[in-house]
DNA sequence: CGAAAGGTTGACACGTGTCAAAGTGGGTGG
DNA sequence: CCACCCACTTTGACACGTGTCAACCTTTCG
């Protein structure tokens, strides 16, 4: 059995050595340019100010905070989600270690989401006008940071597909092909997958209430495509999956 | 009866005087960043390279193109479409004069999606190696893109919280709402519009059928919420839109 | 003037929501 | 350390909003 998919056992993580560097962190090629030499690379370590610690069920920023910094994610797993006046509320992600949060907060200067640590989090604080300041010397940095809000911005889209065009199971399938693929790029298993949100935040993220989510989970089991318990899912035909998220995005 | 909603017509355009400067165009307010001196505002005037025109029903741009430029629409109404293999397709937004178009293509310097006017347009073409070097030189343009790409973020955020929490007549009064809102901010009539899409790109864009799309139309017109005909639509009663759209995204 | 594109409306189907009940597992306090 | 409790999950029955299919109407344009 490969590793279990909590980014807690981060691999080839040392043991817990607390440099607020990005010099010397194991997830720079995740949120930072590459093709720094070694003496901008320590200029580059201003950009992180501290690090700050979220335990679950946490906010990190909610609706309404003033923006100041933007966060990378060291460790934990975020979902961040907007809500109505009557309750009503919808995820618009799900975050993980190397990604970076915050961005919506830079139009207005307030963020308009909450940020929910879905387990306890360790996260570096990066001052905006640090993240600006440094921009404007390493254009490298300039051209991350736009290539970062505009993945944003494309994977946004690719959820509106998904919410205007597609079924709960396609949905679904997506959603899960998603997730092992961004924990394979941190070395975890492309099959195996320990779920940090409920299935009612996967239904609020993907349109849909608990119960589908959780008949689409049982329906994928029925058929061999996946193995579930509770938030334990293991891929057992990956192209199975595929074929129901046959439509690609922006094919 | 106020002027019609027609983006050519904004008002205060000066008979056609086609400057490629940012230093005259009665847009500026619109796409550039306040706060600059005369002087300064020549060297913006580098910016923007050259104009395009884009005839109705023509591709500014289409998924897979490369990525130069970002594209200031002058005059004009723009949709953005992305669209799976099997043919279905997602309309990602609506743009018009003073909004900025491409933002998509930095991620992976190609774009992702398809840009088609839907009306004859006018655009700035703004290299993309351009702005950046200009927004290393000017922080205030460099903070004005910033806010841009979190706007376009926060902006599909609220379409997310439409798509996965709202039903169909929710949609269609926000969505129109959010239209008369952004042509009264251009000048134009905050009742009176004339829509410059389908019914069915409006349900693609609101992840509804186009017959939901019209028979919603109808419910509102029976209702004396609005007043519609083909394209032409009059808002009655503004306040009844907004309280079925009671939900105020982000409250 | 005719054809094509877009829009409206009706009848019916179906996917997903709603409501309810029961099962499962983890955390906590005695 | 165990037992209880509570949050989460699963499953079933049924309702309902929206999709589907079809017919007809309106407008535009060659």
């Amino acid at each position: 059995m490969n590793k279990e998919a909590t980014i807690e056992a981060m691999p080839a993580t040392t043991p817990a050595s607390f440099k607020v560097a990005c010099s010397s962190c194991n997830l720079r090629e995740l949120c930072m340019p590459i093709g720094f030499n070694a003496e901008d690379m320590h200029k580059l370590d201003s950009v992180v100010a501290t690090r700050r610690r979220v335990k679950q069920g946490e906010l990190l920023f909610r609706n309404g905070d003033a923006f100041t910094s933007l966060f990378a994610i060291r460790t934990g797993f975020f979902k961040t989600c907007i809500s109505t006046v009557d309750g009503r509320e919808q995820v618009t992600g799900f975050q993980m270690a190397g990604e970076i949060i915050g961005l919506d907060g830079i139009v207005s200067d307030h963020h308009s989401c909450n940020a929910v640590a879905l387990e306890d989090a360790d996260v570096c604080v990066m001052p905006f006008a640090n993240v600006e300041e440094l921009s404007r010397e390493f254009p490298v940095l300039q051209r991350h940071v736009h290539k970062i809000m505009s993945r944003e911005i494309v994977r946004e889209s690719s959820v509106m597909m998904l919410l205007g065009n597609m079924r709960a199971e396609e949905r679904l399938a997506a959603f899960l092909l998603n997730l092992v693929q961004r924990l394979h790029a941190r070395g975890f298993s492309q099959s195996e997958l320990t779920l940090r949100m409920t299935r009612e935040e996967i239904g609020s993220y993907l349109g849909m209430k608990l119960e589908t989510v959780s008949r689409a989970f049982s329906k994928f089991s029925d058929e061999g495509i996946i193995e579930v318990k509770q938030r334990y899912v293991k891929i057992i035909k990956p192209d199975a999956l595929k074929l129901i998220f046959n439509p690609e995005t922006c094919a």
